[in-house]
DNA sequence: ACTTTACTTCTAAAAAATTAGTAGAAATAT
DNA sequence: ATATTTCTACTAATTTTTTAGAAGTAAAGT
C-alpha cells in the first residue's frame, strides 16, 4: 500500500514558482511575486499554483496572521537530482564524466571552476 | 532583422520524438515508433510532432519513395548544452563544481567515473 | 460596529500540448 | 487499369497547463 506518494514531475510554470520558494525558503504569495521576473503573474495565479504544489505534496504552509506562509517539503537537492540524473540519462549517456568532458571541450569551463573539480574529486576520492 | 530564428524550446512530447531521431540519426515516422515505450503512439501522432518539429526547425526531410526519411538539423549537443546550462543555472548555481560535488556526497558516483573526471579536467587543463 | 483591505478558495476561461481521425495522393500489387 | 496499401497533410477533439475573475472570510482601520 502506498503512503504520501510523492513522485510526481513539475509543469514549467509549478517549477517556476517552486523555484522561488526554494529560493526563499518559505514566503508569502506576494513576497513569491517579488521575485519573479516582469511580466509580473496575478496574484490568484500564483495562488493557484501554490494550492497545485500543495496537493503535489511540495509545499505546505502555517497560517500566519491574515494570510498564510508557504515552504517547501521537499528539498530542493532531492528535486535536483531527479532533474540532472534524467538530463545525464538523456543527453550524456548517463555519464557524469561525459557532461563534463562535454563542457570541457566547449572551452565552456573556466580554469578556476576546472581546478575546483579536480580538489572536489580528490577529495572525494580519499575520503 | 531575424533569419532563421530557431530558439526554441521542446515540449516533452517534442523531445520525446526528438531523442529518438536523435538516436536513429535519420528515420521514418515508423522507425521512430519502433524505437518509442509502450504503449505507442498513434502513427498520426508522431507524424503532428515530427511536422511541428519540421515547423520549429529542428528536423527536416529528404523524399524517399512513397514517403519521408526525416533527420535532425540541431545537434543533439547544441541542444543538449542548453539544457544542462539552465539545469545547471536552476539548480547548481550555474557551477559545474557543484554538481559534481553534489553527485560526490550522494556516493552516486563511482570511483571508476571520478578517475575519469580527473583525467578528462587534467587533459583539458593542460590543452 | 461597520467599512475597507488583504487574503484564500472556488470556479472557470483561455491557451498550449497531445492525440488521433479523415481525406487525399502516390506507390504497389493484381 | 484498377484496387489496395501506405504514406503525408489537414483538421479537430481531448487533455493538460496556465491564467485569472469572483466569492467568501478574517483581519485592520475608522
Amino acid at each position: 500500500m502506498k503512503t504520501l506518494e510523492q513522485n510526481q514531475t513539475l509543469t514549467r510554470g509549478e517549477e517556476e514558482v517552486m523555484q522561488a520558494l526554494w529560493s526563499l525558503n518559505e514566503a508569502t504569495v506576494n513576497q513569491i511575486i517579488d521575485t519573479l521576473p516582469e511580466p509580473k503573474p496575478k496574484y490568484t495565479t500564483v495562488a493557484t499554483f501554490i494550492k497545485i504544489l500543495e496537493n503535489k505534496g511540495f509545499v505546505a504552509h502555517t497560517v500566519e496572521g491574515r494570510g498564510h506562509r508557504y515552504y517547501p517539503t521537499i528539498k530542493r537537492e532531492q528535486y535536483a537530482s531527479d532533474v540532472a540524473k534524467s538530463m545525464l540519462n538523456n543527453y550524456f549517456g548517463g555519464s557524469l564524466s561525459q557532461l563534463v568532458s562535454f563542457f570541457g571541450k566547449k572551452e565552456d569551463i573556466s580554469v578556476g571552476e576546472m581546478d575546483e573539480i579536480l580538489e572536489i574529486v580528490e577529495q572525494i576520492k580519499n575520503r
